[in-house]
RNA sequence: GCCCCGGUAGCUCAGUUGGAUAGAGCACCAGAUUCCUAAUCUGGGGGUCACAGGUUCGAAUCCUGUCCGGGGUACCA
């Protein structure tokens, strides 16, 4: 498993009054049940008793379990069974509690009132899309990085799923109540700009006339040609360009090469002018994936920039403070960093021989102005080859006086592309990948948002377009949106039939829904308060997916089980009402998944 | 070598932080619509949770070892 930070448990001040979600009201009984029976008043596990409370999985074992009983076993020396026994007589009474059992080697099973089910439909009719969020939290105050990717090129398919789970990953803070800010970290500094730079030069060029070995580690795709078009050439001095290419190194050397090449760029156009290339190059790039991931309805706080850190000295000052605390030495001309005084393999460079800064370096600057800034818990979302820095950026964030484990890095597996049963071949000889854009424009935003999340972020992703394209039953994304637009349909034909709701006569009404359909689509909806929690503490948006699909699944087989629009006004109200919840729900948890929730399909 | 991730039904994957008889979709088989959208629903078969030990009332889940697949192990960014 990945390593996570977790963020504190919510702590939670309750009485079992409306508002609470139904399992800390359960959980609120058993806490007063425990701290009412003396011998387990020290018992060591009682802060954790909210943890133990689960639904249950078997109908046949209430709505609600706990194996309380089971751990305080050792500590209070008795049995199981017993000490079940003491805490149930111990319970306080409650209208949401219709009976409390023993079961099995001492599970206590709760199995709820109607009145609890209903009190709960009616509290989401009350509150809309705004159920199940959790109350504001103080903090931890979360900065979320992801994306990131070098703006040297649109993205690809592989960002597309960093981008998409990283916005997820974003709802659902929020939606617990976490105070989150997103933001993207632009490599706008270093050589892999020059190297934007010249490639950009080069096709300008071309675009001359001028016939050049175009270097290996440019970048060759078709937008560079693009971009070179739209530079202004005003004030651009004239260049021989025989003459500046016949000293460049063999092409068996690329690195030198392009070095090379970045020198002769500089020289000839002056670096100034040079530097506005550069920068032209890069903002047009940075534009378009701001408006691409924007498109995918994935929004930034704060695009900050690298170069800003050398020019506003923080890689300076981190040096300054790694030297004060001696984490620094000189080895072959370079500086290192002592890592291996905070776990990691080896020591590691933060000044290269050439003098330059390391992007590690930077990396160190940049996480400490995260926490400068306020933020209490840093997430990072990083492609999973990258999972080496983890503990050397740790190691930094410790030399510089903040906690290693304030940084929490959440990794994203490879995403390979199927059509049908054929693996689509993701790069072409021109280095060009399949991008995000050409991705949503053959599946649409919806369905590719859904399937990037739809799995674990560990694991690896098989994209199957034709599944993701399909309108059928075979695609999970349509099911769900299709219950929410059917009970759109629902309200359309009763508003045909001249017929109207009445709210609250439906929620009145609740006793007379006493289907097993209703029964199950009300306790999947009372669930929601609990995925939203559990998918945001673990960062794992496929818990929302999976619930949504079986939400979706209650309603589909109420919906083929039961007529809502029936004469008898009260029940036809009650059954609109539940119906209404439902979609209520669905809409929330597809906004957190930055899915649409259509009134028609 | 060392580090990270994964191994669960024919396929793609969940598995609520150690619970009760391991789940879902697809595929396969059999059914459902005079009625609010059949982009739907119902039922069925299908498992040595990679393997071997261990921890305990209880293990797919935690520990140790082995095997297989992917990734990493820069004075690149």
């Amino acid at each position: 498993m990945t390593r996570r930070g977790a963020p504190p448990r919510h702590r939670t001040t309750h009485a079992s009054r409306q508002g609470t979600p139904l399992k800390a009201s359960i959980a609120s009984l058993l806490e007063h049940a425990v701290a009412a029976v003396p011998e387990f008043a020290d018992a060591p596990d009682v802060t954790s008793i909210r943890a133990t409370v689960e639904r249950a999985r078997d109908a046949r074992h209430g709505d609600f379990a706990t194996n309380i009983a089971m751990r305080l076993a050792k500590s209070a020396g008795m049995t199981p069974r017993d000490i079940a026994q003491r805490i149930i007589a111990a319970m306080p009474a409650s209208e949401l509690v219709d009976r409390v059992d023993i079961a099995g080697p001492g599970f206590i099973n709760f199995t709820l009132s109607d009145e609890a089910f209903h009190r709960e439909i009616g509290l989401i009719l009350e509150q809309g899309e705004a159920y199940g969020r959790g109350e504001p939290r103080e903090g931890p105050k979360v900065l979320l990085e992801f994306v990131s990717a070098n703006p040297t090129g649109p993205l690809h398919v592989g960002h597309g799923r960093h981008a998409a789970f990283g916005a997820t990953i974003g709802n659902l803070l929020q939606a617990a109540g976490y105070p989150v800010d997103r933001e993207y970290y632009v490599n706008d500094a270093g050589r892999q700009m020059d190297i934007l730079g010249v490639s950009v030069w080069l096709r300008m060029l071309e675009a001359d006339g001028e016939t050049i070995a175009f270097p290996d580690g440019g970048y060759r795709g078709e937008y560079i040609r693009d971009i070179a078009a739209s530079i202004d050439r005003d004030g651009l001095p004239a260049v021989d360009i025989d003459k500046a290419f016949e000293r460049l190194p063999p092409a068996d050397d690329p690195d030198a090469r392009v070095d090379a090449l970045i020198e002769v760029a500089e020289t000839l156009l002056g670096a100034e002018n040079f530097d506005r290339i550069r920068r032209a190059a890069y903002g047009s790039i940075l534009d378009d994936i701001r408006d691409d991931l924007a498109e995918f309805g994935v929004t930034f706080d704060r695009w900050f920039s690298e170069q800003s850190l050398t020019d506003e000295k923080r890689i300076d000052d981190e040096l300054e403070v790694l030297g004060e605390r001696r984490m620094l030495y000189e080895k072959d001309g370079a500086t290192w960093f002592r890592a291996t005084d905070y776990g990691d393999d080896k020591d590691r460079v933060v000044v290269r021989e050439n003098g330059k800064t390391t992007y590690f370096a930077s990396d160190i600057a940049y996480h400490y102005d995260k926490c400068q800034r306020g933020y209490e818990l840093l997430i990072d979302v990083l492609g999973s080859d990258h999972h080496g820095y983890v503990t050397r950026v740790r190691a930094g964030l410790e030399a510089m006086g903040y906690a290693g484990d304030s940084l929490a890095v959440d990794f994203v597996q490879f995403v390979t592309l199927y059509r049908g049963g054929e693996k689509v071949q993701m790069t072409t000889r021109g280095g060009r990948f399949v991008t995000l854009r050409e991705l949503r424009d053959e599946v649409g935003n919806d369905a590719t948002r859904f399937f990037y999340v739809m799995r674990s972020n560990d694991q690896h992703l098989d994209f199957d377009l034709e599944l993701a394209k399909s309108r059928s039953n075979d695609n999970p994304v349509y099911y769900i949106q299709y219950a929410h637009a059917r009970v759109a349909s629902v309200f359309r034909q009763l508003n045909e039939k001249e017929l109207t709701h009445d709210r609250e006569n439906g929620v009145a009404s609740f006793s007379l829904l006493g289907e097993s359909q209703e029964k199950a689509l009300m306790s999947s909806l009372s669930r929601y308060p609990e995925i939203i929690e559990l998918a945001a503490a673990n960062r794992a948006p496929q818990h929302l997916v999976h619930y949504l699909r079986d939400l979706a699944n209650d309603f589909h087989t109420y919906y083929n089980a039961h007529t809502f629009i029936v004469d008898d006004a009260a029940l036809r109200d009650a059954r609109l009402a539940l119906i209404d919840a439902a979609r209520a729900v669905i809409a929330s948890g597809l906004e957190i998944l930055g899915v649409s929730a259509p009134d028609s399909m």
